[in-house]
RNA sequence: GGCCCGUUCGUCUAUCGGUUAGGACAAAUGGUUUUCAUCCAUUAAAGAGGGGUUCGACUCCCCUACGGGCUACCA
């Protein structure tokens, strides 16, 4: 076989909103694309129309776009050779493949009804056997193995309700290699003969991924953990249908968990766990139930990129900061972990502060001020942006920009009663008087002037200056911590800091 | 229940038979910052259990335990 392009793919499901362990899968799929200089496509599988969500699609789309994993083909990033890219519109070209499997004898059609196949699997249940239609239990249903000939004929003629089922050999070594397992042995004999066709016309997962993989002239199929069970019928898919020798090569990815211990994350986890699982905010069509997304949150979507890349993957040096570049380049699928990974939201939250570091004060300040907007509060974009340079360090989140600088766009009007009673006394307004005086006469309010002057109205009323320094703060923002205190009242200017020290002496006691 | 996969500090992990088992997050302590955050330093913290193989096992094999996944005309 002659080395092919490398070729991947990450095929979601409508079915609600991408997870971030989805997102996960994405960007491997990604990075090991970018890294072979190889196709990185986006197929959707919605094979379930019953499954289908609104928005759900599009979700995915805006998702992969805000992290900037980008597919180069596939729905939503324009149509590449292999369109359509929607397992819905590409009904018609399952069913030829299909046939070729009946016609060659590795499938046969089956016409029992749902309440038939749950009275098998009753009564096997009973009986203490597995419950599953397979080499033994086909035998005693309603299938084209069982009924004669014309009989199979007269039903298919008839227009009746039929599925395709595989057929799988009785007693059976499946082998085939995994690149992050290893190789995997399983026997047919603990597999059952899964449908491949329903009844409603459309392929199931199963036959759709592999009929798609082959056309699409996958190379590597990178998936959670979840399909490993089933990749033995996929390998057999393929042999069935002669397209062995092209089968990609499979690597299963190792789960997310949950941070609290049991189980994998889902959708379903929502918020419940008090952090996002979603990329992106996402409003319930069916129960409008409103889920928060990381970068509503105000994670970065660098810094998300970087932390989901070492959940479950590690480039086996001390780096931990990494651009996509350099991920690209560190990438390799041998250094994948074996085991799930539980969301750990502090390293998150490390990382997020990290990526927060980096954004120039320019840029927060645009952010700064969309919250400003939001309170009403119109300011000058000069000073929001020497305001985002004086709290950068302190902040986790872009969204605790606000949090953490409003008192620099409103003039306090209550203060940290903690610091209050422990500082403040009969003389304080005195001090806080003088100030205000001292100040009236600096020409240029720059912080050196100012804490000069601070400390001259100090020693003039004999108080140390580091014992009246927390009640200065607290009468100038409101709040015990924060920057730097004379660069900050240098930033409010002159007449700002004189009206909050006003206020502070007429509002304290 | 059956089948498959997994198991190193609280968490993410390094180690590809010989190490004082390393790093990061979180934690604790001290220093810096006359505040908070930052930053710096230090400390505490791990090979699930039992058998093998070997001169020597965290590393290889087996068993047990535990965790996870799958077990639909869902993906």
């Amino acid at each position: 076989m002659t080395e092919r392009k490398v070729r991947v793919r990450f095929a979601p499901s409508p079915t609600g909103p991408l997870h971030i362990g989805g997102v996960r899968t994405a960007l491997y799929n990604y990075l090991f694309a970018k890294k072979h200089g190889g196709d990185f496509i986006l197929r959707i599988e919605d094979t379930d129309q019953g499954r289908f969500v609104p928005g759900a699609e599009n979700y995915i789309i805006e998702s992969l776009k805000w992290v900037g994993i980008e597919p180069n083909e596939g729905i939503g990033f324009g149509d590449g050779p292999h369109a359509p890219y929607r397992q819905s519109e590409r009904k018609a070209m399952y069913k030829q493949y299909v046939d070729q499997l009946i016609d060659a004898g590795y499938a046969y059609y089956a016409f029992d009804t749902p309440e038939e196949l749950d009275a098998m699997r009753d009564r096997l249940k009973a009986s203490n056997v597995d419950a599953k239609y397979d080499a033994i239990t086909r035998s005693a249903m309603k299938n084209s193995l069982t009924l004669p000939e014309d009989e199979t004929k007269r039903r298919l003629e008839n227009n009746e309700a039929y599925v395709v089922r595989i057929k799988l050999p009785r007693k059976e070594e499946v082998k085939f290699h995994d690149e992050i397992r290893g190789w995997v042995t399983v026997n047919t004999s603990t597999m059952d003969d899964k449908v491949l066709y329903k009844s409603d016309g459309m392929p199931t997962y199963h036959m759709a991924n592999i009929v798609d993989d082959y056309t699409m002239q996958i190379t590597h199929v990178i998936r959670g953990e979840e399909w490993l069970p089933s990749a033995p019928l996929h390998v057999l898919l393929y042999r069935y249908l002669g397209w062995e020798e092209v089968m990609p090569k499979f690597a299963h990815l190792p789960l997310l968990l949950k941070p609290d211990g049991n189980g994998k994350l889902s959708k379903r986890d929502g918020d419940k766990l008090g952090f996002p699982v979603f990329p992106l905010e996402w409003q319930d069509p069916f129960t409008n139930e409103i889920s928060s997304g990381y970068k509503q949150s105000g994670y970065l979507a660098e810094a998300v990129v970087n932390l989901l890349a070492f959940l479950g993957w590690n480039p086996g040096t001390t780096q931990e900061l990494f651009t996509v570049q350099e991920l690209i380049e560190a990438f390799t699928i041998e250094r994948i972990s074996k085991h799930g990974a539980k969301f750990d939201q502090n390293k998150a939250k490390w990382y997020n502060q990290q990526y927060v570091r980096k954004v120039a004060d320019e840029v927060l300040a645009q952010e700064l001020n969309k919250q400003l907007l939001a309170q009403n509060i119109q300011a000058d974009m000069l000073y929001i942006k020497q305001v985002c340079g004086l709290i950068k360090e302190k902040i986790s989140f872009v969204k605790e920009l606000w949090d953490y600088s409003n008192y620099f766009f409103v003039e306090p009007t209550q203060y940290d009663e903690t610091v209050i009673k422990k500082r403040w006394n009969e003389k304080s307004a005195i001090v806080l008087n003088d100030l205000i005086a001292r100040f009236e006469t600096i020409n240029a309010f720059v912080p050196t002037n100012i804490e000069q002057a601070y400390n001259e109205v100090l020693a003039k009323n004999e108080i140390l200056s580091k014992d009246f320094l927390q009640l200065f703060r607290v009468s100038l923002t409101g709040v015990a911590g924060g920057p730097p205190l004379f660069e900050m009242a240098a930033l409010f200017g002159k007449q700002s800091t004189i009206n909050r020290l006003q206020r502070a002496v007429k509002t304290i006691h």
